[in-house]
DNA sequence: CAATCAACTTGATCCAGATCAATTTCATTT
DNA sequence: AAATGAAATTGATCTGGATCAAGTTGATTG
């Protein structure tokens, strides 16, 4: 795989500096991946093995509760990372389900190989480090919205922070994503 | 300060290994800091300069609202971290408020000093790596809760995982906690 | 140790968003 | 292009938890 122009390698550049040999190092221990749309990256009790780094493409996250309802928490597009880091990082089965959206194209890393990275490349290890306090403080941000603003606000925030979702993603899963019913969507989209 | 029997060496051992020399690197850039009860260690506007170790005590962060309500988003005691990530890693104003439950000790270091430290032990970025990774995992978990079980099933979830904070923690700063009102916690109460 | 303020409880009422049910629109497959 | 199934809309009704109000218990502080 060639390093330049890689788009994996641009995300990467854009927290730490790697020289052209790192660059090599760490995309050859990387893999294509591809899903066909509907179909599942992970289901529920497999062990997610890779941590998956979406070049093109769309895909959602999901559990199914016990009335056998969809509960949608992550949809991911281009140029973002998507796994059950449960699952991957403690390498057990799986709660949940990573399904496509679209046709996607992804580049995927075991655990054991990102584990030898960060021993080789320290400053992948920055990466990471960088993306999950980024993460983390975006989850509880989402989580205070959930907690005390209404399904207006939290659509209107969608809308200006994410509006490329709603051209490519059916709108019941972002109504899921959002925390309310596709009926109650429908009708705060009406309304504005 | 003696690396031996200290707290958050303890800590930082139970994920990485560190050398004596590193514990003692390490600990000579934290300092101790206390705050007494109902007093805030961070208030709104200002810039959150350290991120903090609890050793002792017990803390809040919350928002205020438009309309002049608290909502708590992390209750944290002994062994914990506290900060405003979002102001501490940006250096930029504080949105929240840190305010002591109890008269409280801990141990802060310095933006500059974490990542003077990140370069001189690599092994300690490791360690802030999986504390995130964690953090976050746990994040989503909390955002599903609250999207999907009920009032009680949080409750009931809290009260199996941290059943010390109901002997510590008033129940008005664990409703809003659990995004519910201090009556509906009462009344959620009155029934079991 | 009384006074004052904060935490907690209980009751009555209200409302945002859910649920249930029926169409309508749209997309995929043959 | 017809058939099928999924997505979206609309209406009627329901409900978990909020809000408002008042009273009680408990904890600080002068």
């Amino acid at each position: 795989m060639q390093a330049i122009d890689n788009k994996l390698i641009y995300y990467f550049n854009k927290w730490i500096k790697l020289t052209t040999a790192e660059e090599d190092l760490i995309l050859s221990n990387f893999e294509p991946a591809f899903v066909k749309k509907k179909k599942d990256l992970l289901e529920v009790g497999e062990t997610c093995t890779y941590i998956y780094f979406i070049t093109k493409g769309c895909m959602r996250s999901y559990f199914v509760d016990a009335k056998g309802n969809e509960h949608i928490y992550q949809i991911r597009m281009d140029n973002n990372w998507i796994s059950d880091l449960q699952s991957f990082f403690s390498q057990r089965p799986s709660l949940y389900y990573i399904e496509a959206l679209e046709d996607t194209h992804l580049l995927r890393i075991s655990l054991e190989k990102l584990e030898e990275l960060y021993d080789k490349v320290p400053k992948l290890e920055r990466y990471f480090r960088i993306l999950f306090q980024k993460a983390y403080i975006n989850a509880l941000e989402r989580l205070n919205a959930t907690m005390w603003d209404t399904a207006v606000d939290r659509y209107n925030e969608m809308l200006k922070e994410h509006p490329d979702m709603f051209q490519r993603v059916p709108l019941v899963y972002i109504a899921s994503y959002l925390g309310i019913t596709p009926e109650s969507l429908s009708r705060i989209r009406k309304k504005q």
